[in-house]
DNA sequence: GGACAAGTGGGGAGAAGTGGGGACTGGAGG
DNA sequence: CCTCCAGTCCCCACTTCTCCCCACTTGTCC
């Protein structure tokens, strides 16, 4: 279980320290990869098996289902995390994401997710201001 | 499993390095064939005699199933990695996928596409911004 | 205030990417 | 039958990048 929000400095090489709490279930590897918002998403190893087996049993021959097999295949990276605690995040990746220098790391349950700060705090304020009405709306 | 996108040149005799984490997987032999959107895949021995399978069971009698199985078995090559973890692309299928210098490898859980670079850009800009309405579609 | 853990930065060894030289093979032409 | 040429394959060398390790700084807890 990911919660919590973390601000960590993403240093010249690209590599990006992971809050304490969250290293010990991403200790035996974690997967990650483009998500929505231009954030990237972390995954456990048995989060992405889940993921994984999904677009395995997508019909390769239908346009529409390989093009999203290909988006989400082809940003998704097998990282480690080093003796200081840190993953490497590759540069398709950053660049996607738009990562550099303050960088936001959040946990959501199942997987970690991780944000540009400045835009993190844009769509934050903007969720806070309207998290009466979005709650409203979802019924929840 | 191949995840992961990668940029390599295709040098001036046609060989392409293929990027490390896919060599073991395709160090017993690899077969190189024709793709859809104008790539070209790289398959495993075993996944190349699962899907040579599957076209080996279509209804010959129909022409469109002909052509299909002569487009996928006509433009297969078997490929070697060489010491420096490369392969030689047949100038025919570089032809096809239009590949020269800048190239493009991603992977795709059971199989490894190669693009232009260019043209891979391209398709994944559009996918990208329609990759939620495409999740949406597919009920995924 | 001190000790320890966490975050951050950088240097160096080794691996990976890239390009090119040279040997071998097969085929065409003299 | 020999020679020359083109294509392919193998090996070597250089450059770049990645990974690992060490050290310093910062913050927290006792």
């Amino acid at each position: 279980m990911f919660i919590g929000e973390y601000t960590h400095n993403l240093d010249d090489k690209g590599r990006l320290a992971i809050p304490v709490k969250f290293r010990a279930q991403l200790a035996t590897g974690a997967v990650v990869t483009k998500g929505l918002d231009n954030c990237l998403s972390l995954y456990t190893e048995n989060a992405w098996a889940d993921e994984s087996a999904r677009l395995g049993d997508l019909p390769l021959t239908q346009a529409k289902a390989r093009a999203y097999a290909r988006f989400m295949l082809a940003s998704a990276f097998g990282v480690e995390i080093d003796k200081q605690g840190r993953i490497v995040l590759p540069a398709g990746l950053r660049g996607y994401a738009g990562i550099n220098g303050a960088t936001v790391v959040t946990g959501l349950g199942d997987h970690v997710e991780i944000w540009n700060q400045k835009a993190w705090n844009e769509y934050s304020l903007n969720v806070e201001k309207d998290s009466a009405n979005i709650a409203e709306e979802l019924g929840i």
